[in-house]
DNA sequence: GGGTTGCGGAACGGTGCCGTACCGGATGGG
DNA sequence: CCCATCCGGTACGGCACCGTTCCGCAACCC
């Protein structure tokens, strides 16, 4: 599924510009993150974006499609230091997630969490292309955990990475004051590996 | 501060209604986890509580004081069964809290998440009224589990909480699917608990 | 019982967004 | 070349909500 629901088929005429997709998935983007989903407006996106709203609904019929088709093109890179240590890893990669509570991601996440409850595919786009790739990196570290004897064997991965990520975004979301302390991520990362510890 | 600004001072002429209030407020917190903070609309509060759009605008000058109050209002009664092990009491603790997704302050915590962008004394309120009660719960079995040799005296009971509620609480509200498995909750206790074991 | 306030309901002008439809110009395919 | 389509910009009628105001009546204090 393409941003643009145009087929590739050649058509006569003028071809649309492929750069202003782009312009104009960013732009909702921003706005989703800074307004919200329901104040988000085809006008806004439109004059955010630099473009006509003709632009707009020649493109998507509405608000949704829009939107969805946008975060389809949200991604973020997730790195992690090689060389270190499992435990190393896991303290990078959630410290990194904490950081990354103000970047655009993770600025739309409350947003989507609101507007899921009209419009469901909306989160489950968001979970597929920021939430899950998370998950998969973390599962992969906790992997290697496992073969660095610091984790037993036998634990389910998914559910070492929901106890793992589930307390670091909890309090973002909460924005729980005050906030954590320095070492709260290291705290978290510590505990829960003396629990799955062979 | 009451829900009411009035002063509690004798006025002449007809006192307002203490039962609008409530009616008010109730219609507020209904249609805030209907529709959204952002949707909600003075109008439609009115309406859903059967009054004229002038009650509520003489009690509240606007939509951001009348919510704050209404959620003033917001509180549910957190019990445990007693006489049960700290480790059963923590697991019913978890499993009310999911089982209450989807009460009115379950749905209620999406939208706030998304307002308190631009409004964080609605979220900081609600954490008031319904996340503190339930963290003071949770702190009060864990220090139970403390005597009864189960987690280490050293351990600080809010952020073994955290390790708790973060999982439970990340998991309803990201709708992971498929659903929590039914034992979810209890394995996040098992294996903090064992964490945090002696 | 008179003056004052509360109440539901209806109406007001103002504002912002909707989705559509044009315009004049640009761009590229057949 | 010619014409279909794209582009930015503007305008349109319609609709929903805003916050206020007025009405007619009810309820209460002094």
């Amino acid at each position: 599924m393409s941003v643009t629901t145009a087929e590739t088929v050649a058509r006569p005429g003028r071809p649309r510009d492929p750069s202003l997709d782009v312009a104009i998935c960013r732009a909702a983007l921003d706005l989703l993150a800074d307004v919200g989903y329901a104040a988000l407006t085809m006008e806004a996106v439109a004059a955010a974006a630099g473009v006509g709203k003709a632009t707009l609904y020649r493109r998507w019929p509405a608000k949704e499609q829009l939107v969805v088709d946008a975060l389809a093109t949200l991604a973020e890179p997730v790195e992690v230091p090689a060389g270190a240590s499992a435990r190393e890893q896991l303290v990078a990669l959630l410290e990194t997630q904490q950081r990354r509570s103000g970047s655009l991601a993770g600025r739309i996440l409350p947003r989507l969490l609101s507007a899921a409850v009209e419009n469901p595919e909306l989160l489950a786009r968001y979970r597929a292309q920021v939430v899950e790739p998370r998950r998969a990196r973390l599962r992969s570290v906790l992997a290697a955990a496992v073969d660095e004897g610091l984790v037993r064997p036998d634990v389910d991965l998914d559910h070492a990475a929901d106890l793992l990520i589930g307390p670091v975004a909890y309090r973002n979301l909460l924005r729980t004051d005050p906030p954590a302390a320095p070492d709260f991520v290291r705290r978290v990362v510590d505990d829960v590996l003396t629990g799955l510890h062979p």
